[in-house]
DNA sequence: TCCACTTGCTTGACACTGTCAACCCATTTT
DNA sequence: AAAATGGGTTGACAGTGTCAAGCAAGTGGA
């Protein structure tokens, strides 16, 4: 078994880091030095810091990707809200990938064709998520708007979460799984026809 | 007419260059330079690079609440639908503020008292409103649901919109109106009892 | 009138950052 | 054996935020 490579492990501390402090503080020279290595070396491995970042969304939204489709495949809650929960799920557990996804001036995402692909295919579970529920004789701005409201409703809870900020104005939420489920069912996004427990 | 301070020089052109760039490029020595003046002269006005934040998020909530209260008085729709428009609009007109607002890390928030009380403000608006809708028996659950549901809603699409996230995935958006509209009337949040035109 | 004090700004220095450049040394390829 | 390559090194550079000291103009009180 193979030591972890420099390109492993200043990608671990760089994800820690991200998820404790967020993506800004992050130094390249700082990373180097916790690895143990010159301030060159991970130049290496990653092109910029922006390599880094790119990396880490590369890497998050394989995950989100994965995470979203076995999400969906859950039989306890209704697919749609299963989705929700899986996406703010993903975000409070991978706070560190999360965190760089989104956050396109960090990535500069236009330039990776890999990285655009692998996010898109994560927004594909969604909208054929949507597809199969709404059926195929669905209007297109009705599939549009559906994606828009639950993409919009998880993004926003996902964000709101992971500031705090939510917490922080409604007060400690004990049980994520039931907030989001009953964020689902208030705001009728609840896959239809299938009754929850 | 007394000339523009520096301080509000700067501020001006923080706020420009946040709207265009985004807040984590800004340097202090950049914007003193553009203002002509020397580096450290800014200091004067400003604690910290954070303080310039500080005082763009203060401003930004101020005009946030008023926007939202009048928002919510219109007569040409629901005021739930009002107030999701609203909010929306805001961070589209008002990108250089609304980025700085929720980026708790830049503002160090829970420092200062008084930028905590107008955030709390505008978080007043929507409560309140909500609490109008549901009338006063409504169990606090589920006037905690609805206020998360909305605020998760209004909030995801602004952050999707802004990034240009949302357009890159589902095509530009001609009439923002419309499709916030929409989605309030998708996911069931616009305000009960009161029919749109 | 003189003097202490504040306000708004300046110059100078410091440690730290990202990045370019050159070099070094194993290992692999030819 | 020689050449190329992968993975690391040190050194330098401009740009950053911030501390420190100083300087000029205006203010208020004696």
């Amino acid at each position: 078994m193979s030591p972890p490579s420099l390109r492993d492990t200043v990608l671990r501390a760089a994800v820690d880091y991200i998820a404790e402090h967020g993506p800004d503080g992050l130094s390249f020279r700082q990373v180097a030095a916790a690895a143990g290595v010159s301030h060159q070396a991970p130049y290496h491995h990653f092109s910029d810091r922006r390599g880094i970042f790119q990396a880490i969304a590369l890497e998050g939204f394989t995950m989100f990707a994965a995470a979203l489709r076995t999400a969906e495949q859950r039989t306890d809650v209704d697919p749609s809200t299963a989705l929700m929960q899986g996406y703010v799920d993903f975000a409070l557990e991978h706070t560190g990938h999360f965190r760089v996804m989104f956050r396109f001036d960090l990535t500069h995402i236009a330039e990776d064709p890999t990285l655009t692909a692998v996010a898109d295919d994560s927004f594909d579970v969604l909208v054929d998520h949507v597809q199969r529920t709404l059926g195929d004789s669905a209007p297109v701005d009705d599939i549009r708007d559906r994606v828009v409201a639950m993409w919009s409703i998880a993004h926003g809870m996902a964000t709101l979460l992971i500031d705090g900020t939510l917490e922080h104005k409604v007060g400690p939420v004990t049980d994520r799984q039931a907030l989001v489920r009953a964020i689902a069912a208030h705001s009728g996004l609840a896959s239809p026809g299938k009754a929850q427990p």
